[in-house]
DNA sequence: AGCACGCCGACT
DNA sequence: GTCGGCGTGCTC
């Protein structure tokens, strides 16, 4: 008899390990690792994966319990994405189903649903209003109609006989359209359309489209394109002539568009000499990781492009990842039109049920290119001929939530798994990286000239100070609203920079300075115009917009910094006749509407763009020639050891929007800090000295790439409880971990309660500490599940991106 | 996590 | 004497 072993979907410590159940005799050959399957758990049936199979011995077999059936024909994981789950729970220290489960498209997360089943006849008269429509309901309705403790009352004293049962459900089904097509032998067609009554022409019509039809015909392509209606079809189906088919379709979300064919532009003696070392790596099958360290526009994309050719033409696949919010239109449509069908897109743009088509295809070998955000890593290839990842130091390749893994990392053990090459893209590396290739952990490759020779923008850095010293309390300096001007007359465009973070609406006493905060949260709420009401961002709270100060009485109370609203109406009273496109939360919400508002710029619509992170990447128009940057130190301030490097790759990354064809670009950059190095640097785009410089920084204050972090979050109601286990936490890595390591805390986090619950938490910086994820799981159990720390949670990030 | 089981106080 | 509150422990 053949056991599998079995993760469940239960992400819980105490079920963090494989059950083992029976195999039954007829699943046998379709049972194998990496296939879903649906278990009996205790009393409730639900979702699992195979991770192994093994024969096991009489003895045991009879204690346990078998599967109830596969979910899938085929697996869903392969051998090497198994093996990946479980190195990804060892190092990020998430529960195993949570690693595999992120493996998969959403629409693969089972659902559960609870019925009730009436088993004795009759129904007593007062179950008459649940059992209406039949002896299974669902278990909501029955608690609705508050009736489950009679049912157990009854079913106690024997009047009756009802049962629970669990079913499983997959949360997305394949889409299908209806289709017609011949129930009878095709040479009978004529002999059925003359048998057919004179008047009934519309019949006769769709047979003869079906005879000479060799497969079947999607229904509403006969009622669009023939006018044939479904009573004509349901008339001939009735009659045993035609019959209904469901056929599997993708959702296209590229349905209506046309990828006009590109050919492989010839490189530039750069671009040569950086592409050789790659498909050297590529011929070879050996691991290798590259830094591709190329300026904005220099021509990263041409070299990626190119590379997966070779890949593809050896018969193998690419995995190309870009950050979220750059993964545009033109950036698909580049792949696209380079390699056509073959091409996957993953995004988060995309609907559930296409993410899941997306990922089908894939999954059935019917693409080799998969282009996608962090997820798409995950991506099913079994024969991955090169993994690249553009704008390598963005941090949304970190995922925040469990497993809180970065993809680069995924990426290497893939690259190594398939010997093949990891390329890292980037025009301003993260310090981590470029140290590794300064190391030769990484060949660096370089693009140091934009294509064409187009020089970069010229930047000027202009000190808010100063205009504020001389009089302009606007939020506009005179430099930049002269520029402006000189744009509009010259019908060029201009896009305007907001640095969202600071700029935060919220609302505050202009008497007493009292400022709206959370009642659950250590936070003040945010001001939202279109529901026009007060919202918390991490606890959902929502409240009026007060007319007074609770505080003091005093109705000079008002919000600020509304950020892009506020900027647009004073770009309306400067320029009246300025054209503006805002792009922000409000105006990208739906879906499509971020590429119809840069379509519409690109059109010549409008002649400023304004918005926030979200355009200030991939944007690639020849008109623009002028950027403007509000406010550039926005995010300097922040609690984050990043926050330069943050700085200085953001003003770099807009300011290569300006300038990239014909025309050159200037570039306006204001701040209160023109002193800093990363506002400094960023004007001169000189990578190098920033680098320099943020590298004697970090190893003065010992944070990466000299040293490795470990962030241990620690929560509870009461700050008491929370500060005194952070406080064990620490003494315990104290006393475990090597003298060479750095231990802070414990501290209150810097946001100290979200959710009515205190936060504390403790920062380890290591170098080399190899029994780290050991003390870890140590800690996370005797703390996390200790009965005596009731209600307290303590969560885990290693190499974190957000230290609050 | 969910669910059952079981032991207590508050009712008919 | 029964109902349902939640604390405890288990799920192959």
């Amino acid at each position: 008899m053949h056991v599998a072993k079995v993760i469940v979907d239960v992400p819980a410590g105490q079920i963090d390990h494989s059950f083992d159940y029976l195999i039954p005799q007829e699943w046998e050959d379709i049972i194998v690792p990496g296939i879903r399957v649906i278990v009996p758990f205790g009393p409730r049936k639900i979702q699992g994966i195979v991770v192994d199979t093994y024969m096991k011995t009489e003895e045991t077999e009879f204690k346990l319990k078998a599967i109830d059936e596969p979910m899938d024909v085929t697996p869903v994981l392969t051998p090497e994405l198994l093996q990946l789950a479980n190195q990804l729970s060892e190092e990020t220290l998430c529960f195993h189903i949570a690693a595999l489960q992120v493996m998969l498209p959403a629409a693969m997360k089972a659902k559960y649903k609870k019925k009730v089943v009436l088993k004795s006849e009759p129904i007593p008269p007062e179950f008459l209003p649940l059992f209406q429509k039949g002896n299974i309901v669902s278990w909501e309705k029955a608690m609705e109609l508050n009736l489950v403790p009679t049912l157990q009352r009854k079913a106690r004293a024997k009047e009756i006989d009802f049962e629970i049962i669990y079913e499983v459900k997959e949360k997305n089904r394949k889409k299908v359209i209806k289709h017609v097509c011949l129930n009878i032998d095709r040479k009978m067609v004529d002999n059925e359309i003359d048998k057919l009554p004179p008047q009934a022409g519309k019949q006769k019509e769709l047979l003869e489209i079906l005879k000479n039809q060799q497969e079947s015909i999607p229904i509403p392509e006969l009622t669009k394109d023939y006018g044939i209606s479904t009573a004509t079809i349901r008339s001939l189906a009735d009659k045993g002539i035609v019959k209904h088919l469901d056929v599997e379709v993708y959702r296209n979300p590229f349905e209506h568009k046309e990828f006009k064919r590109t050919e492989p532009l010839p490189l530039t003696a750069e671009q040569q000499k950086a592409i050789i070392p790659i498909l050297k790596s590529v011929e070879e099958q050996s691991y290798e990781s590259f830094l591709l360290y190329g300026v904005t526009g220099s021509g990263k994309t041409e070299v990626y492009l190119q590379t997966i050719q070779e890949v593809l033409k050896k018969g193998q696949e690419a995995i190309v990842l870009v950050p979220e919010i750059s993964l545009t239109p033109q950036m698909v449509d580049r792949f696209k039109g380079r390699f056509g069908d073959q091409v996957a897109v993953l995004h988060s743009g995309l609907s559930i049920g296409e993410k899941y088509d997306e990922w089908r295809k894939i999954h059935r070998k019917e693409v080799k290119v998969v282009v996608g955000a962090r997820s798409a890593i995950f991506a099913p290839f079994e024969n991955l001929g090169v993994i690249i990842i553009d704008e390598e130091h963005e941090s949304s390749y970190k995922q925040e939530e469990n497993p809180k893994y970065h993809a680069r990392d995924v990426a290497k053990l893939r690259g190594a798994y398939h010997q093949c090459p990891v390329i890292l893209g980037s025009a301003t590396p993260s310090l981590e990286s470029f140290a590794r290739a300064q190391k030769g952990v990484y060949t660096l490759l370089e693009l140091s000239r934009r294509m064409n020779d187009r020089d970069l923008p010229s930047v000027e850095i202009v000190d808010m100070r100063e205009e504020l010293r001389s009089g302009n309390r606007s939020m506009f300096s005179t430099k930049l609203v002269e520029l402006l001007q000189n744009r509009m007359e010259k019908k060029e465009q201009s896009v305007l920079f907001l640095n969202k973070r600071g700029y935060s609406s919220f609302v505050m006493c202009r008497d007493c300075g009292y400022v709206m905060n959370c009642p659950n949260c250590d936070l003040s709420m945010t001001y939202h115009r279109a529901s026009s009401e007060m919202k918390c961002h991490y606890c959902d709270y929502r409240a009026l917009v007060p007319t007074t100060c609770p505080e003091c009485t005093s109705t000079y109370i008002r919000y600020f910094g509304t950020g892009t609203q506020k900027v647009e109406e004073e770009i309306a009273r400067l320029f009246p006749e300025a054209r503006v496109i805002r792009m922000d939360v409000d105006t990208t919400g739906r879906k499509g509407a971020h590429e119809k508002l840069l379509s519409a710029f690109e059109r010549g619509e409008a002649d400023i763009l304004l918005g926030t992170q979200m355009i200030a990447k991939g944007l690639d128009f020849p008109n623009i020639t002028l950027v403007g940057v509000l406010s550039a130190d926005t995010m300097l301030h922040l609690p984050d050891f990043r926050a330069s490097e943050k700085t200085f790759q953001l003003l770099t990354q807009v300011s290569g929007r300006a300038g990239r064809h014909e025309k050159p670009g200037e570039v306006v950059i204001q701040t209160y800090t023109p002193e800093h190095y990363s506002i400094e640097l960023s004007g001169s785009q000189d990578y190098l000295a920033f680098y320099q410089k943020e590298m004697i920084t970090r190893k003065q204050f010992q944070y990466p790439p000299f040293y490795y972090l470990t962030l241990i979050n620690i929560s509870h109601e009461e700050v008491m409880k929370a500060a005194s286990i952070a406080e064990n936490i620490t003494s315990y890595l104290e006393k475990n971990l090597s003298s060479s390591s750095i231990i802070l805390g414990p501290v209150a986090s810097p946001i100290a309660r979200i959710n009515n619950r205190y936060r504390y938490q403790c920062l380890v910086k290591y170098k080399r500490e190899p029994e780290l994820t050991k003390h870890l799981k140590k800690i996370v159990h005797q703390f996390q599940e200790d009965k005596r720390n009731n209600g307290v949670y303590v969560s885990v990030d290693v190499q974190p991106y957000v230290l609050m």
